[in-house]
DNA sequence: TTGATATTTAACCATTTGGTTAAATATAGG
DNA sequence: CCTATATTTAACCAAATGGTTAAATATCAA
């Protein structure tokens, strides 16, 4: 009765939205590694990380090739790019808005405290 | 027990994995607009807008001003770069990896299928 | 004050998610 | 064939998600 999520661009965005599988993509840049390679740095069970890789597969953001036993794993990268053009056409707009924001900082006498308060959590990047 | 996220990057693609959360973004790039405005378009209940204002707002990815009994909601640029600055520290890696399969389609004397076959639901852009 | 409008909060529900452990499957190598 | 290794599947669990309806809150305006 209730309605879900499963258009293309859900799913990848959904997938980005862990850290385990952000830093698993991360390992994957560097070049392909098998379940057990990915598996490794974390304290999690081998069977959560096949979860994990099930869902970057099913984003369409990882395949892998049965080499024997040991499934290698790569990055697949037009998932990632559909993400990236969703992004950007809102980057004019955002830049605009960040050039806004510089000026004001340079220009306001008290140049700190009002934007801190309101602003939510402007958050970094990460891993 | 479990463990849950809640680091910024990924309270961002969270946000980002709903075609309704997306949808009222592309809404708010074309200017600000109250909540039920926001809440036009769509089938659902106001709450559950109200609801899905939230979590953007979570994200830090939209702020409102309350004017009266009326919210004016507007884009949040801030979060929005995060998430796409992560995404492009892959940039060069996929391009390298499109550019490949550029000249594979271009080289190869059976163009389409078996790429099709292999790569999992492509995705196109959307609202 | 009274009533309409804008929005949120509360309580609820079903599905999904991210993890677990135990068992199954497949392959490699004596 | 037997056993170790690589990985998945199954069954389970608690928390999060995305929706609902009903009620609360706040403001405007007569």
């Amino acid at each position: 009765m209730v309605k879900y999520q499963n258009d293309p661009l859900s799913t990848t965005f959904q997938a980005l939205a862990d850290p385990t599988r952000r830093a698993i993509l991360a390992r994957l840049a560097l070049g392909e590694a098998s379940v057990g390679e990915l598996a490794e740095p974390y304290a999690m069970s081998l069977p959560a990380v096949s979860k994990h890789l099930k869902v970057l597969e099913g984003a369409g953001l990882l395949a892998r090739e049965r080499d024997g036993r040991v499934h290698r794993c790569h990055l697949e990268p037009q998932a990632m790019r559909a993400a990236a053009d969703w992004i950007a056409e809102y980057r004019r707009f955002w830049e605009a808005q960040l050039d806004q924001l510089a000026r004001y900082l340079e220009h306001s006498p008290t140049p700190l405290s009002r934007i801190k308060e309101n602003s939510d959590e402007p958050g970094e990047p990460e891993t």
